[in-house]
DNA sequence: AGCACGCCGACT
DNA sequence: GTCGGCGTGCTC
């Protein structure tokens, strides 16, 4: 009678056995119903024993064998378990995360009633659209292009506005051809619908579908079937959609690799970027890292050749070319609040002339303080070690750790006094400015509150598109990937707060960020110009900006991670630990710290001391980390492999902990 | 993680 | 006398 290994569910790091005298090596890979304690639970086959593991004794006999969707091939459980290695994380646990929650029910798979909603209506009046490409991007393609049966990863650095996109198009139609399936991923929810849209224009005959977490459970799996069973050849999706099985996989592209959003923040800490680099190793396929600010880890690949570098260097689109760029010192310009002179004169000469401007401001709500004037009480979140914001427009101040709210105080809880004063900038204020200085613009203020839907993007979208908006005032969600044909101005405030910033990322995620935010003007044929309000224009990093040069930037910046130790020549881990409980938090810390020391890392390895987590105190809980790093992977990780299994052995309870491979948050 | 079991304080 | 707190241990 065959016993089976099953991957479940269970915060602990082994399989569990069962007997399933039914189950068969095809069946390697299904999900399986088993009792579990006195509860039932869905596992995954993870493959056929010879003889139970366990005491023959406890073997219990599985509930059901679903057989009613593929099992997982032996390459989705290879990219499984070497996840799972890696990050060190249980094996259960990533391997039922890596399911669509649709197929971790409890009860077999019943396919909706309606079929085939989900698939664009295909318009085959419409040919597809045969592609222009310039020297460069024709240039890219044929060099991506050259090998294709095998892995090789490519970094396509090109600025923005220089036809990416159409490099992906065409790469995608030439692996179509060749029978191969593709998957693209992007860093955002947001740019699925627009790029679904577009990328199915220019390929009318091939079944694409997007996957993220925004589609409804059943669809989820249905779509993720159709990509498993072959019938879905592309496949466009967020970071979870890096474990979506895909058999005839032949390419897979990541859109702005360098978002930090490919970083899943909790659970299985996992980079997108690099488990899609994984897989394309595992499957012997090509990868293409597409960005117009590369990671500093990327851009180290490539420049000591272990990537693929190719560069576009011109905006696609014939005569158009890259913005101006201005910098405005406030410290030695008036300021209007927080809008400078410049600032607004520019604005004013495009109002005049009809053109259409960009404020970004990369703080949302309206200012990120409220302080009392006498006593200085600034409105502490009772449950995270944070302020709360003011959100004028709602009556409310809310803590963004949290979410947590709280009607505006008229008075000071502490003193009683009245003069309540808002400190720094949110986008709401930053749009109640503009309105006073331009009551006849019409302004339109983009952020996480009002774009909360796909209907409220679309119609943002679509009012930017016909030019019923004269200036858009937004946080980031603007500046990623969006084309906003009539921007001819954007001006960039109160980045400087990052530059006081401990993170020793914060210079290039700045700098990124004003790049992209920047490359939204002059996209067209009309010409585009950028100011930046900051503090510190002796920064270097605005030299490189002002030039718009990249490579500069990345050299200079590399060079400051190599004499102070930090990666990308550095390789990082963080053990992270919260609990509602701090005395027992720091009593596991302290352990975890010994257990650690008892190990005796030896030089190439450092070990940091236990501290309070940046935000010490989070919906409640206290947080810790620790930690380790290395200039040499195989050290760390060999190094984590043993700590974790004295960790897993004293876990004390109410503690919660994980170890965070390659973080990107400090 | 759930969920049992087990051992100590204030209530119908 | 028991209801219920959470501290501990197990799940094939």
């Amino acid at each position: 009678m065959p016993t089976i290994q099953v991957a479940l569910d269970v915060p602990v790091a082994r399989l569990f056995d069962y007997d399933a005298p039914q189950a068969t090596e095809q069946d390697v890979g299904c999900r399986v119903l088993v009792p579990f304690g006195t509860r039932l639970k869905t596992g995954i086959l993870w493959a056929i024993a010879t003889e139970p593991g366990c005491d023959p004794a406890q073997l219990r006999p599985i509930q059901a064998l679903w057989r009613d969707v593929p099992a997982l091939s032996a390459t989705d459980l290879a990219l499984l378990k070497f996840c799972s290695a890696y990050y060190h994380y249980p094996l259960g646990t990533t391997v039922l995360h890596a399911l669509p929650p649709g197929l971790r029910r409890t009860k077999g798979w019943t396919p909706p009633r309606r079929t085939g909603a989900s698939v664009l209506a295909q318009d085959s009046d419409n040919p597809p659209l045969p592609l222009a490409l310039n020297t460069e991007q024709l240039q890219a393609l044929r060099g991506i292009l050259q090998v294709t049966d095998r892995f090789r990863c490519h970094l396509l650095h090109g600025i923005t506005g220089s036809g990416k996109t159409a490099v992906y198009l065409a790469l995608i139609q030439a692996l179509l051809a060749q029978g191969k399936s593709v998957l693209v991923l992007v860093p955002e929810i947001n740019l699925t619908p627009q790029l679904e849209q577009h990328f199915q224009q220019h390929l009318p005959q091939t079944t694409l579908l997007s996957l993220h977490s925004g589609l409804g459970e059943k669809e989820r799996v249905t779509r993720w079937l159709a990509a498993q069973e072959g019938s879905a050849r592309v496949i466009l999706g967020t970071r979870l959609a890096v474990f979506c099985p895909m058999p005839q996989l032949g390419l897979i592209v990541v859109d702005e690799e360098h978002e930090t959003s490919y970083k899943q923040q909790e659970g299985l800490r996992y980079s997108a970027r690099d488990v899609a680099i994984m897989r394309a190793q595992q499957g012997q396929i090509p990868i293409v890292l597409g960005s117009a600010t590369p990671s500093l880890e990327t851009w180290l690949n490539a420049q000591r050749g272990r990537y693929h570098q190719h560069s576009l260097t011109q905006r696609a689109i014939a005569g158009a070319t890259l913005p101006r760029m201005r910098l405005i010192d406030t410290r030695r310009t008036a300021l209007q609040q927080s809008l400078s002179t410049p600032l607004l004169e520019a604005l004013q000469t495009q109002l005049s002339q009809g053109a259409q401007s960009l404020v970004f401001i990369n703080r949302r709500g309206y200012a990120p303080l409220l302080r009392c004037q006498q006593c200085g009480w600034s409105c502490p979140c009772t449950h995270c070690s944070t302020r709360m914001v003011v959100h004028l427009r709602t009556n409310q101040m809310r803590c963004h750790h949290c979410g947590r709210s709280r009607p505006i105080p008229v008075h000071c809880p502490d003193c009683g006094s009245v003069q309540l004063d808002t400190l720094g900038d949110g986008t709401q204020k930053v749009e109640d400015q503009l309105r006073w200085h331009f009551p006849h613009a019409r302004i339109l203020r983009l952020d996480s509150d009002t774009l909360s839907s796909p209907t409220q993007w679309r119609e943002a979208r679509a009012a930017i598109q016909q030019r019923t908006v004269d200036i858009l005032v937004g946080t980031q969600m603007l500046a990623k990937g969006h084309d906003f044909p009539h921007l001819t101005l954007v001006a960039a405030l109160g980045g400087d707060q990052a530059l006081y910033s401990t993170d020793f990322r914060a210079a290039e995620r700045l700098f990124s960020q004003l790049m992209q935010v920047a490359g939204r003007a002059g996209r067209s044929h009309l010409a585009g110009e950028v100011l930046i309000q900051t503090e510190f224009p002796e920064h270097p990093l605005f030299d490189f900006l002002m030039r718009q040069d990249y490579d500069g930037f990345a050299q200079y910046e590399l060079n400051q991670r190599r004499l102070s130790g930090f990666p990308p020549y550095m390789h990082q881990a963080i053990l992270r630990a919260h609990s509602k409980r701090p005395e027992r938090l720091e009593t596991f810390m302290a352990q975890a710290h010994a257990k650690a020391l008892a190990l005796a890392p030896k030089p190439p390895l450092t070990l940091f001391d236990p501290v309070n987590a940046l935000l010490h105190r989070r919906a409640g809980d206290y947080r810790m980390q620790l930690l380790l790093q290395s200039p040499r992977r195989q050290n760390l990780q060999e190094f984590l492999g043993l700590w974790e299994k004295t960790l897993t052995a004293s876990t004390l309870r109410s503690v919660h902990w994980v170890l965070d491979v390659d973080p990107v948050e400090l």
